[in-house]
DNA sequence: ATTTTGATAGACCGATCTGTCTATCTTGGC
DNA sequence: GCCAAGATAGACAGATCGGTCTATCAAAAT
């Protein structure tokens, strides 16, 4: 997403563990978790290589808490995004699209992580997929919320297609760059989902 | 796609070319190009490496005729599949989710190559990805025709529409693995899109 | 002041990767 | 019958993978 304002304190020295999992963040979502090695994320973090194994004892771990983090950072991004469109009178679940145009918008925009990881993983890959699961079940039940909200008919079942209309424009966004169009075209789907 | 009914002819010797190539299908699409290593072509389609290096002057060449392939082989069983259950009275766009389901409920389905290969390629991976857009824009043109065909208003954006959900019902059907419910659901919107 | 903790650089291991090479064998055309 | 073409098995090279290990060093706690 959209990178979230640098704090103010700024420069804080930060903790081995944390600038692991910050490159983790920047490297897996940009090369995939396959397309970076252990040694990538060592030298770009800055740190000894003993140092990474004992905060994760294998890549798997850092595979999951990149993955756990990037769930809890998109969604509090979407979450706070979707607010404030939303809140003006008359919007309502088409405002998706407006934060996800935003998100399209975005320099290092490479897609969905947990749709990627599908991509990269087995179907024996129980860990990385319930991970990925678990995310949109979150997004699920954030846009069965927002047709509560708006009161449409069904809200359970307005998720479902809002969310595969998010999905299919998430890729449609990667695969042509065109994220204004993509974004437009979903717009128009969510408000024919909240017409009935 | 679901299989393709073996051919009578039944287990011709079949060039060294073709086994690769058959070998590549069935292993890129289940693992991905990343998670298949030429050793592994090789032995399961019982060439030699030198034969191997013959035909195919690298992997990423082995890759791109993959690519190619399944192209072909997935539009002609869409097309063909998609011509049968929209000839029906009354039937137009939303018969696509019909076909959809068929293809969910394959034992082998795994997604999408050609979404998938955007995970596992950056984006300076020319090559793939044009293939890959030119796999989706053949997709879009057929959507596009059906609209048509139908006599839905602006059939252009119409077959945008469509494609929209068409790739999230895929993403969907492999993250959850109820086909049956995703592809209801995209059936439901493509629907609204027809009545637009 | 001493000890403990945790970080450092970097050698090292075995496995696997793509790609090259040799040396042998089979086979079809003449 | 002979020869050229192409396929065979498999060793090999050089790079990179995930992961282990040693040895040094800085700083905080006792």
């Amino acid at each position: 997403m959209p990178k979230t304002t640098a704090s103010a304190k700024a420069e804080k020295p930060a903790s081995a563990r944390e600038r692991i999992l910050e490159s983790a963040l920047r490297l897996f979502y940009a090369h995939g978790t396959r397309g970076v090695g252990i040694d990538r994320i060592i030298a770009e973090s800055g740190v000894a290589k003993m140092s990474f194994y004992n905060h994760f004892p294998s890549k798997a771990d850092l595979v999951a808490a990149f993955l756990e983090e990037r769930h809890r950072r998109w969604m509090a991004w979407f979450e706070a995004a979707l607010k404030t469109r939303a809140a003006k009178p008359g919007t309502n679940l088409s405002a998706v699209a407006d934060v996800l145009r935003t998100w399209f918008a975005a320099p290092d925009f490479h897609g969905c992580a947990f749709i990627n990881i599908l991509a990269e993983t087995e179907r024996t890959s129980t860990r990385e997929r319930a991970i990925a699961r678990g995310h949109k079940d979150g997004l699920l039940e954030l846009l069965i919320g927002q047709a509560r909200k708006d009161g449409i008919a069904r809200p359970a079942e307005a998720g479902r297609l809002a969310l595969i209309v998010v999905e299919g424009a998430i890729v449609r966004a990667e695969m042509t760059g065109e994220g204004d169009r993509v974004a437009a075209d979903a717009k128009a789907l969510l408000k024919s989902i909240a017409n009935g």
